[in-house]
DNA sequence: TTGAAAGCGCTAACAA
DNA sequence: TTGTTAGCGCTTTCAA
């Protein structure tokens, strides 16, 4: 064996007295071979504590088994549990994840994924930051897929996994509508968000359909936390006319309502956008638009592999269904 | 250039007309290369659309720039949010972690973490399942340091975070005691899992300290969901003579006794271990062993890179504290 | 400052 | 069935 590190193939070969192909054979499992040469060599295996080198294989075959997950923030748990989802697909087929976070950062996101090419990747898995995608239009000329999650990619051929934003937020201010509600508050996040125009959008349907159209005094953007919700939300519970309603268009705006509106124990109607957790224990009944977040990466996982194996046939888009539910009223 | 496939050095060499090594010194930024050379090189690199194989790079370098993360359980988002702390912390030093589920299954976790040993894993993040990792110690002899998460591991020489579950659990029951409950159930999962092993020696200490001891009618054991729990909290709560406060030794214990107490609205007082989400708007006033997530993967992927700079020299258990905190009572 | 040659650990293509 | 020879794409000698 070699003076130091780890033992080669070759080691094993000496230690077997067989040719290195042999040992090679044997460690993939490869038929024809000898019984009693594979018992030698697997012995040796053991002997030395040989592990063989993917590295090393990989750079030969040109094989790929590792998946890049690009999330724009993994602190928040939507993406976490995208992850996991697309942990757990790409495990299923001996394929493991790198993952990392642009923390919303184009240009973070950009070196990410062009670094993640370099470790040879099989395919991304990204939830766009940038703009512009075409830095990455080389790499899926030469093979390799990328599939964009939650939010549409642009300049390159890929297909995308995205939620249906705007049919959920137009069902949840349909229902407030329908209820009667006329003064129906929305807080968002910054409009220049996909999602967060897709479900504005939404928004708008709903009062279309109904007639009406948003009160542009009872809107607030670019609430970007829980803690600005919340303001907002008072300051509009405080005013001569409060409204009877709100729709949150995430949860992180939903939370922060619930912030203003439970203690104060105001009588306002509540939707929100995006589940979380616990909300089948608040005190009150709060719509929410619910979906299968695990969905999302194991289709975008899925669509990932299968054009590893298939490759650029037209790009397509999946739409992710969502749907109204009743969370809270408890105690 | 090549027939077909990604451009290598060589073309990229043929391409500016200068020799290999040269392209290898533009391409890592050595200094001592002419600026002429340079450029003509950086030209051909774009012409051609190069990018390092840095599968390659590493393979003759020997050089090892990503870690791996197992955890017992990726759906769980305690060991997501720890995933996230550890690729914060690896992004930093321009390392990628790889992440994999174990599904808290030994065979599972021996099979991921040879692998990744196999792909030359600078280090390994554990959540560990196995009874013995001395499968491992090959491995964390020949170099690769192995750090230990949530639980303790056994048969190799690594280090370990842990919380401090026991002086936690110790805490909150102390909190109970003082304030004069003596009937406290205790909902827990199954002591074969180390934390829960911690914890109910942490409730043993503070009984102990106030001269009582647990009534063994009102310890549930083996609440592996929050369901199991709500079942187990609706028993104790109808029976002749039911507890006045619970201690609950992991979030899904607290979020099932809550599914129970709160539409009830039974007089019991709460206590648990793990924050959650949300817990801040819950209706009434809860006790909660906090700690920082994030923590324990910043000092877990922080152990296990001074590591990888120095190694062995002795192993280190870090324990995380705890701290009580007071969540709920709005609205 | 630049380049030629060797070789990282393995697999592929061919020969025996 | 087994072994020999290349060579994956790069970095590391070492010489020029």
């Amino acid at each position: 064996m070699r003076k130091s590190g780890r033992p080669t193939m070759i080691d094993v070969a000496a230690e077997a007295g067989v040719s290195l192909k042999t040992v090679s054979r044997v460690v993939n499992g490869e038929p024809h071979v000898d019984p009693a040469l594979t018992e030698r060599v697997n012995a040796a295996v053991t002997r030395l504590g040989y592990h063989r080198n993917a590295l090393a294989a990989n750079l030969r075959s040109g094989s790929r088994d590792t998946i890049g997950f690009i999330a724009a923030d993994l602190s928040n748990t939507f993406y976490m549990a995208v992850a996991a989802a697309v942990s757990s697909i790409a495990a299923r087929q001996r394929m493991h994840v790198v993952m990392a976070s642009s923390e919303e950062d184009a240009d973070i996101e950009r070196a990410l994924a062009l670094d993640m090419c370099q470790r040879q990747v099989g395919g991304l898995i990204v939830v766009p930051t940038a703009a512009d995608h075409s830095y990455l239009a080389r790499e899926v000329e030469l093979g390799t897929p990328v599939v964009f999650l939650d939010r549409p990619g642009s300049g390159i051929p890929a297909d995308a996994i995205l939620l249906d934003n705007r049919g959920g937020a137009r069902a949840a201010v349909a229902e407030l509508l329908a209820e009667g509600h006329r003064r129906i508050a929305v807080l968002q996040d910054s409009l220049g968000i996909y999602t967060m125009a897709e479900r504005w959008e939404g928004v708008h349907d709903a009062f279309a359909a109904a007639g009406h159209t948003p009160d542009p005094a009872l809107v607030v953007e670019n609430l970007h936390t829980p803690t600005a919700a919340r303001d907002a939300m008072e300051r509009l519970l405080a005013a001569d006319d409060p409204p009877t309603a709100v729709f949150c268009a995430n949860n992180r705006a939903t939370i922060g309502a619930l912030e203003s509106i439970l203690p104060r124990g105001a009588d306002v109607a509540i939707a929100g956008f995006d589940d979380f957790e616990l909300s089948r224990l608040l005190p009150r009944r709060i719509r929410i638009v619910d979906y299968d977040i695990a969905d999302l990466g194991t289709r975008a996982a899925q669509t990932l592999l299968s054009r590893g194996a298939e490759p650029a046939t037209g790009s397509h888009t999946q739409l992710v269904p969502t749907r109204l539910v009743d969370r809270g009223g408890v105690g």
